[in-house]
DNA sequence: AATATTAAGTGTATTATTTACATTTATAAA
DNA sequence: TTTATAAATGTAAATAATACACTTAATATT
């Protein structure tokens, strides 16, 4: 019998961060928020915005803490993407980043903070350049958000309370990447009986003036338990 | 403007593993291979194979190095799955555990090594009592492996170079945990094209025989590129 | 040599889902 | 009062998924 597990006491230990890739929807277009790095090395480059995990602390409770320092926000919608290792990721020390993906209402957020920190946001077609391995975990976070957006109703994290229905589908068509014939939309999200359609309209779009909707999560839930299952 | 980064000198380092989460297929069931441990804590429970990430590797060098190990196996397909970081998870030491899964064919695997590390293949439906939190490290692995088998032909990784249309069925109804109708599923693989039905026959499940079949894997990559997915 | 046994192999009809597509309507602005 | 604009809405066609049962090839038995 071989010891598999070598003396906890000779191993090597690591840095270990956690980086956010922070989603917003701005109505037209799926955003990405960056912190502008005002220090070398790649000073000038952006970033996704991190932090080292503390002792007695989990990577979603850094992950929740990195996310409220840049934007004021708790009980943000977070989910772990992929730990990258290599262990030259980092010129300066050696880090192993965990990264999680946010979606925020993009009005939300407190301004003062991410200006505090040069946050900005950028369109997902137009990201600036970012450092070391940034660009390939924003790549994997929004290959994500594609997966999980089509079979979870986590849409609604990145819009408002109360959104009509176009909103929702120009949502959809900017994370899938696709145009969607808006009366097949629309079949489709009522048919799965997850809204509230208000009284009220949103008079801002339209001289006609829009309903709007609001995502009901409760009923949502008792649905999911009994085996419903959303599907965009 | 705050700086977001505290300096990397004061920032507290962890130990760092790789779990395995080590999945095979005998014609009949998905297994798991697990090793029992002969140490204290938990000794005489069973847990994943795991290893301690080294200087100037990667977790998936680790992962392949660990797999090696207990298996002999080299070129296996590996898949990240989660890390997790709950700061008492293991209670020698605060470990950050990146979890992989691997598919091997059973039958390739080098049984000495195995015997060595006590390892042992269990049903899915019967695992024993794990350490830690590797029970719901194979629960996450399981699902992203259900996942994955549905949209990417690595199903095929699980069974031996030539196989049965039945071999493939039975897989696939075990992975996905439903049973399927032989004539569509055929139909289905049939459509895809990706398999190269040989003129040999497998006449050790039947009288009649079986025809064998392999996995084109050039084909599918080609039509991969021209945008063809694979469906299960 | 004939017969029995067993899993392999195969096709079609039905249902459900997805897609394509155009007109009317409510309101504000002119 | 008219005009302009996006919102709202339904149906037919095409495609995909499902349900379902008999024939065949080879071995084993008599």
């Amino acid at each position: 019998m071989v010891s598999f597990v070598s003396n906890y006491q000779d191993q090597t230990q690591l840095l270990v961060a956690v980086d956010c890739i922070i989603f917003g929807f701005d109505n037209d277009e799926v955003k990405i928020l960056l912190i502008k790095r005002n220090f070398e090395p790649e000073k000038g480059k952006w970033s996704l915005m991190g932090g080292f995990l503390q002792p007695n602390e989990t990577a979603t409770n850094a992950a929740n803490r990195v996310l409220e320092t840049l934007t004021g926000l708790q009980d943000v919608y977070l989910e772990q993407v992929h730990t990258y290792t290599d262990p030259n990721r980092d010129p300066v020390e050696r880090t192993v980043s965990i990264t999680y993906y946010a979606l925020i209402k993009i009005e939300d957020h407190n301004e003062e903070l991410s200006k505090q920190h040069s946050a900005h946001w950028f369109s997902l077609k137009e990201t600036p350049e970012l450092i070391f391995d940034h660009q390939q975990m924003v790549n994997h976070a929004i290959n994500r958000l594609r997966y999980k957006t089509s079979v979870q109703p986590i849409g609604f994290e990145l819009l408002p309370e109360k959104f009509t229905m176009r909103q929702l589908q120009k949502l959809y068509e900017t994370i899938l990447n696709e145009e969607i014939d808006k009366r097949n939309f629309a079949k489709k999200i009522n048919q799965m009986d997850v809204l509230i359609k208000l009284e009220e309209k949103d008079m801002s779009s339209s001289k006609k003036g829009s309903f709007l909707f609001q995502f009901d999560k409760d009923k949502y839930e008792n649905m999911a338990k009994e085996g419903f299952s959303f599907k965009l």
